[in-house]
DNA sequence: AATGAATGAGAATTCATTCAT
DNA sequence: TATGAATGAATTCTCATTCAT
């Protein structure tokens, strides 16, 4: 394996592809203005991946990596399931706001053709955090917290599906205008919106105490 | 003026475009490739359509309208808060069995930068929608139907996001592999799905009985 | 030969031709706007003229015819060879904003690759105001009026490039920028400007008196 | 930054465009053309000129600059007027068949509708020589040696001309037929050729010894 | 090993010309 | 016969990828 450059400057490389994509997209993200940025040239990017498909997945894995980090310390800590909820919902807030191009560059696959590569990255970590969740609601239903009827897995679906659309809705910019057109003023109050979806959420969820 | 072209062959070309854009994204779509399959010459694509922007919108506009169109039953009748869930939520799924590309332009625009026309069609149609869920969870407020501090605007942002993801779900390659990973074997039992979510937005909105 | 097309409209469908390629230009120049202004279809244009080249000629001659017709008038009536030579020079200005897109036409033949019967029009009317002019200086010459050693050959080819350039220094927007360049104050004041001319050709054809 | 390109090749690319917009004007010439012929691919020619445009002028200034380089020649040196219209003639034609592209290139110019740039290229270079002109028969003019009441505007406009005339004559292909057509047997004797446009000129402009 | 100039396939778009109605 | 919609070759320009230096 090549290693000229330090490591640093990889991560460097990655940072900027990844902004790149998630600013512009797969299509209109360009190699020369990645490498450009990064203070490289292009050579030296096709010396360490392939092509832009390549790349791309690296870039990917890079901001995947850091949404499933962050995924296992959601469940850490014991805590009673109200207070996870919440505390999950203000850390995905909090994460899209400091990461913002690791949401769009997830969202950035989930449109497109993409290679197998950056399938399988992207399926990985979905596996990841569709297990993790599943076990937690397991886990719930086990502990009979989770509400009567409903089965782990639509349970987990259904709380993926809205901590994603979250995300989606503080960082990829057209659900951003939408959450603006749908809460009006409460566009601006993270805490109100968090307070209202926990409810939302402890009603759909959680058996009642 | 002579319209050489029937009325039907105009749609297939709508259709084709849609099919090819949902499919490859924007930027991937070829404007030969469309014309070819809809067994045209690329002149007639440009004497109809000034250019691929404003091909796409036409694509967009169509689909949305189909989309739109739908909205309006969606409200329609005199039927129980719970019901009418059970009936959006059933119509949301055979929808996008029955226009999977309309389901894939509207996430395709959630993608990328596009034209001016596009940016107002699907905020126009956004904000119809908007206002719709709004109006509706007004009134289930009004009645006193709604959950007890859940604000109209939260619990509507809050139910068109789980129906968009459903909706995803059923028909962008990328949201549908994570379906199937979430729900095992749920992936092929509408019905339960259905039930499931059902009871859980039941829970998140709806005041107990 | 086809004449459902009245005289009128032919004549008018070669105007607009004219002005359209004496505009823009040949390559600039479009069928599709020269019908639509001339008020048919294409098709017909296509009828009467087999394609773009064989309609510029069309119109190519028709200016030109316009431009020899005056020829004609030029030498005519008995006057000095003074007279003349101010008689002619008024003539080519006032022609020159009569008709600017005929100077056009012509200006646009001497640039460009054009036909061959394009070609051979232009050198036809050519050869018709190259003898005559030559013609004339014979005469000059014979009557002793013209500069000793002078050849009528050279004279006439002198006399006829002042009057070419003077024409396109009123016609053809560049030469006209570089005519307001070269002669400041005097370019809105043709009355002088002829005078100075007048002066230069008489000293440069003709004998001291 | 590394100049792959040799000088030399630069100076082809050049003149090769050069070429191809003197042989067949701005429209018709195909950058793919010029590229093939230059040895070059598509891509050099747009990583050292934007567009088509930008190409011209770049040729079009190569070729000015030859131009107004022979402007300075032309007025140099302590000769009396007589001598100097001979040998700006001389010059001129000599100019003529050693850069013929350069006089096609300049004539291209007067026809179409071009660029700012070239405009401005174009502008910058008619300045140059029309101020040239225009001192030069200024000094003519105080040394009382231009013709009575002839004011230098006027003389260096007709002056200009002529030459350029002269010029066209020699290298545009329809205006150098026009001169065979004129001139006939004198087609092929420069030298008398200049010998009695010297003869005009001189009554035309010059104060009578 | 690093550079970035060069390559050239491919995309959007235009428009002279054809031909079905 | 007239129409103008349809055709598709050709043009400009882009950019991922290669490779000589």
């Amino acid at each position: 394996m090549l290693q000229k450059l330090s490591e640093e400057k990889l991560i460097e490389i990655l940072e900027v592809g990844s902004r790149e994509f998630a600013e512009k997209g797969f299509d209109k993200a360009s190699m020369k203005t990645i490498a450009s940025n990064a203070g490289i040239s292009v050579g030296v990017l096709y010396k360490y991946y392939a092509n832009k498909d390549a790349f791309f997945s690296a870039c990917l894995e890079d901001s995947l990596k850091v949404l499933s980090d962050k995924m296992e310390e959601f469940l850490a800590g014991n805590v009673t399931p109200r207070q996870r909820i919440e505390l999950i919902l203000c850390a995905a807030i909090e994460f899209s706001k400091k990461h913002p191009n690791v949401i769009r560059m997830y969202h950035e696959i989930t449109s497109g053709s993409f290679s197998e590569k950056a399938r399988e990255l992207a399926t990985r970590i979905e596996g990841i955090s569709a297990k993790t969740y599943r076990d937690y609601m397991t886990a719930l239903k086990e502990a009979n917290l989770l509400k009567e009827d409903i089965i782990p897995e639509a349970a987990s679906f259904f709380f993926d599906n809205c901590l994603m659309m979250l995300q989606f809705s503080y960082n990829v910019e057209y659900f951003d205008e939408r959450r603006k057109l749908y809460l009006g003023k409460l566009y601006d109050d993270d805490k109100e919106l968090v307070r209202q979806l926990m409810m939302m959420l402890d009603g759909a969820l959680l058996r009642r105490d």
